[in-house]
DNA sequence: AGATGGCTTAACAATTTAATAATCCAGCTT
DNA sequence: AAGCTGGATTATTAAATTGTTAAGCCATCT
């Protein structure tokens, strides 16, 4: 699934903090690079290109705001992921960071577990639009846009977790998707559903398409196949 | 795969809490170890080796935190995954073992069912899909990411077991792999299963693939060969 | 508030797979 | 040739997994 880890870079200027994210994320299957300062958060992002920047508002040389700004308003890092650490209170810091084009915001304190589950969250929303293409298989269509499923060209309205389950499975028909892949990419790794609950939505589209294009494999997983 | 249970050592100074969790632990089919204090559980956890180490804060000869410290010192347990047990307002806790290299926190008071989700959950972050790559020899594919094969083109389902067995084979045609070496490796060291059971599943690849692509080897074992 | 739709779970049924035991068979040994 | 030995086969039983239905919960809409 993972083809290459992704990198993250984390700026902080306190030891503490940098450690234990950095020890949960790797935990976690993630390529961390690290930076005390803005200066050096800068130097790093030039040298590891990473695909998530992670900026401590409060910097010793350059804050993260500046940090931010100076990464925009190059090319290579464009649209590269920028997320800001503050200190929950600062609003002003939330402010100031949107305007310098940061992508989102993770308030402090926060638990290892919660923010290994929001990097989880960002690195899926960033994949999401490579998936956009239409799937379109034998008879059947799936539209991501438009969240919506052609069966010989008749719409079909699937409940929201149906279509995300029949789009994941449909990304790569043929090949089979364990029920813990699966759990972790439309639930996510921090939700905790039973694994009849599985089942029920691949009923649920089974019934709805009239077409089954999800065979089972007992003991594995699920896989789409028409 | 192998099917063997995960190992998960407990330690808690309430008897109470301690027998409950187990127990519901063990009904999901955890293999649970237990530990009334610190110096307890660095004992069994050094013996048992767990795949996860919940551990209460507040205990005697060694606090929790004091034990997680220890453990992650040693090189064995630098990876396992430890969980602290805390009470719910005792948020300095939450602070100090961060630093010490917890993994997450489980706030107490909790309900049984609700522990075994979030065990449930701590193993299912940490399974990540491994690398496969399609084995061809002659007419005969096998595709790890399908659980499939393919003879002569045509798709032949397999369970899983006789999947995991054929592919194992396959994985390096023209050795001998001995019977025991197979019942580790597809059955796992610690079950116990007798040896009428791999002929068997022999017997139905055989069956199903009407090609004899295995090659018995009397008095040694299998191989795969074409 | 009441109604609706989506999500999750519980409970049970149905199905599939795995393991065992019993039997059969081929090749050797003596 | 009769008796071993290890393997193959078949049938049987046990276990695990999935399918199905109904019901509850929650948020949203009316």
């Amino acid at each position: 699934m993972a083809p290459a880890a992704k990198k993250i870079l984390i700026a902080d200027d306190e030891p503490d903090i940098l450690e234990i994210i950095t020890y949960n994320l790797q935990l976690h299957g993630y390529d961390v690079v690290t930076a005390k300062d803005g200066d050096q958060a800068l130097q790093k992002a030039r040298e590891t290109n990473p695909d998530l920047i992670i900026l401590d508002i409060m910097m010793p040389k350059k804050n993260g705001i500046e940090v931010c700004k100076i990464l925009r308003s190059q090319p290579a890092f464009e649209h590269t992921l920028i997320v800001f650490l503050t200190a929950l209170s600062d609003e002003l810091s939330h402010v100031k960071g949107l305007e310098f084009g940061a992508d989102d915001f993770i308030s402090k304190p926060i638990s290892p577990k919660v923010m290994v589950s929001k990097v989880n969250a960002f690195f899926r929303r960033v994949v999401k639009p490579e998936e956009t293409k239409a799937v379109e298989v034998g008879e059947l269509r799936i539209e991501p846009e438009e969240y919506m499923v052609y069966y010989k060209g008749e719409p079909i309205t699937l409940a929201k977790k149906e279509f995300e389950l029949l789009n994941y499975l449909a990304s790569k028909p043929g090949r089979v998707f364990l029920r813990n892949e699966i759990l972790n990419q439309i639930w996510g790794s921090e939700v905790i559903v039973g694994d009849r609950t599985i089942d029920v939505h691949i009923r649920k589209i089974r019934q709805k398409l009239g077409v089954d294009c999800i065979t089972t494999v007992k003991g594995v997983g699920y896989k789409f196949d028409i």
